[in-house]
RNA sequence: GGGGAGAUGCCAGAGCGGCCAAUUGGGGCGGACUGUAAAUCCGUUGCGUAAGCUUCGAAGGUUCGAAUCCUUCUCUCCCCA
């Protein structure tokens, strides 16, 4: 059993907990449990915080349950909103819970010994709890002042709460009495947008069992400038699905993040040994251009949630897209598997041969004949030719009015750079 | 219920009859530099190869000409009861 609080303290990954929590780990394998919402298909950079919670928990030798919050989902946690949630269809709910149970099966280990992980849906035990059930078993144990001191309620006051909104908390606290008393679960974690929630959980289980249950919340993560993590620039979530985020997406996001980022998250997502760890921070300082923080962590992480032959795609087609090697000869080289394996996650765009003859300029090439994905307008196109910044097949263009007549890629394919960093292939079909 | 103020491009915010496709700042995008970084600097930021076209809450009107003046409507904010 090793000491799970310490490694989450040197990992900086306690925002809050309930005291006497390292006492009570002490004492023996424990059960700990994270709930995750399913109001979308997918799980996000973000949760993977609290994934690994869970996973860090497994390695000290407790056992982690994941909990799909099929019941909880239907009402909407009020935390962190500034409005009423709308619902989603129990059609669109059942099928988030089955993704979402799919991904978190990945990250813990599901097989072996006393301290295996299991996986529950919260709306088995809810689905059959009556209404009047519920209010005599749940709803008297908790006063109302003390439901309305939570922010998450306090916050929603002035703009408006539905009374379903507000019972949210007695949900998720019923979760944790009743894991309590069918799973031995003692502790429970979350983001600290949570802490009010688990605290109403701990509380339920004090006034029915007159027993001390734990909570404990990890930090939110955000980036230097305020907004949360896992999020591109544009406010794109970076998913979990790989239909929604390609890996090499994921890859190139970690692979960007800044270098005090870098180690915060390294320290979080790393499972190896605080030493290592420490190392690697040190290795980085001393020549933080090698990126080694940046590298590691988004091998690492990409690796953990898709795999390796994704990862290792991901780096090919990073090292070729970006590499300083990369010239319009080694691409005009590369066998069409080599391409295909390259551009497997970068956006394509199809165009029919006589649709392409037909194009008068590149200007229109990359605008209406497209669709508009690459450019949105034909002004916008013409303005980026004009700064330099559309490459043909790694081939600088200089002439917006040009004809389109390139030498095709296995006389198929067109690579399109917007930028440093936006590539497109154009297939000819 | 009474009295004020306002609605302008992604956002903030100038403009108050022609010189306004609309000052400026932020953001975005592109470039240079670099570590596919940060900071910095440069360019650009309605559509259109151009002539021109459609924009300043909505609809009408005055005028040779309106983001700017008038009428009505819709919405937002503030103050007093």
């Amino acid at each position: 059993m090793k000491d799970f609080i310490a490694s989450l303290t040197w990992r900086g990954m306690i925002h809050d907990m309930v005291p006497g929590i390292v006492q009570h780990l002490a004492k023996g394998m424990t059960t700990g449990y994270v709930g995750f919402d399913p109001s979308a298909p997918s799980l996000h950079l973000g949760n993977l915080v609290t994934i690994m919670l869970l996973k860090h928990f497994q390695e000290a030798g407790h056992q982690p349950i994941a909990l799909v919050g099929g019941a909880t989902g239907m009402i909407g946690d009020p935390s962190g909103r500034s409005q009423e949630r709308t619902f989603l269809t129990e059609e669109v709910l059942r099928y988030n819970e089955a993704s979402i149970a799919k991904q978190l099966e990945k990250f813990l280990d599901f097989s072996t010994g006393p301290n295996k992980a299991l996986l529950l849906n919260n709306f088995d035990w809810f689905k059959d709890f009556s209404f009047l059930g519920f209010l005599r078993e749940v709803g008297k144990h908790i006063p109302i002042g003390y439901m309305m001191a939570k922010d998450s309620v306090k916050q929603r006051i002035e703009t408006g709460i539905s009374y379903t909104e507000f019972a949210y908390q007695l949900l998720q606290g019923y979760d944790f009495y009743y894991l309590y008393l069918h799973k031995n679960v003692t502790l429970q974690m979350g983001g600290s947008d949570q802490w009010g929630n688990l605290t109403t959980g701990v509380e339920l289980i004090r006034k029915k069992s007159q027993y001390q249950a734990f909570a404990l919340t990890a930090p939110l993560l955000t980036r230097s400038d305020g907004t949360k993590f896992g999020k591109t620039a544009s406010g794109k979530n970076i998913w979990l699905d790989p239909a929604q985020t390609s890996p090499y997406e994921m890859y190139q996001f970690l692979l960007n993040v800044g270098d005090h980022e870098a180690e915060k998250l390294i320290k979080i997502f790393a499972c190896c040994k605080q030493e290592e760890v420490e190392a690697m921070i040190l290795a980085h300082q001393t020549k933080p251009e090698i990126r080694l923080l940046q590298q590691t962590l988004a091998k690492m992480v990409t690796t953990m949630v898709h795999s390796e032959e994704a990862c290792n795609q991901a780096i090919v087609c990073s090292t070729i897209l970006f590499g300083h090697t990369a010239s319009a000869d080694a691409l005009y080289a590369l066998s069409e598997d080599g391409l295909l394996n390259v551009c497997a996650t970068i956006p394509k765009v199809h165009i029919t041969k006589t649709a392409l003859s037909e194009v008068d300029s590149i200007v229109s090439l990359l605008s209406v004949a497209t669709n508009n994905m690459i450019m949105p307008s034909k002004s916008e196109a013409r303005r980026i030719i004009a700064s330099a910044g559309i490459k043909v097949n790694k081939i600088l263009l200089r002439d917006p009015y040009q004809k389109p007549d390139f030498t095709l890629l296995h006389d198929r394919y067109l690579l399109v750079q917007k930028g440093k960093k936006n590539y497109y292939l154009i297939v000819v079909a």
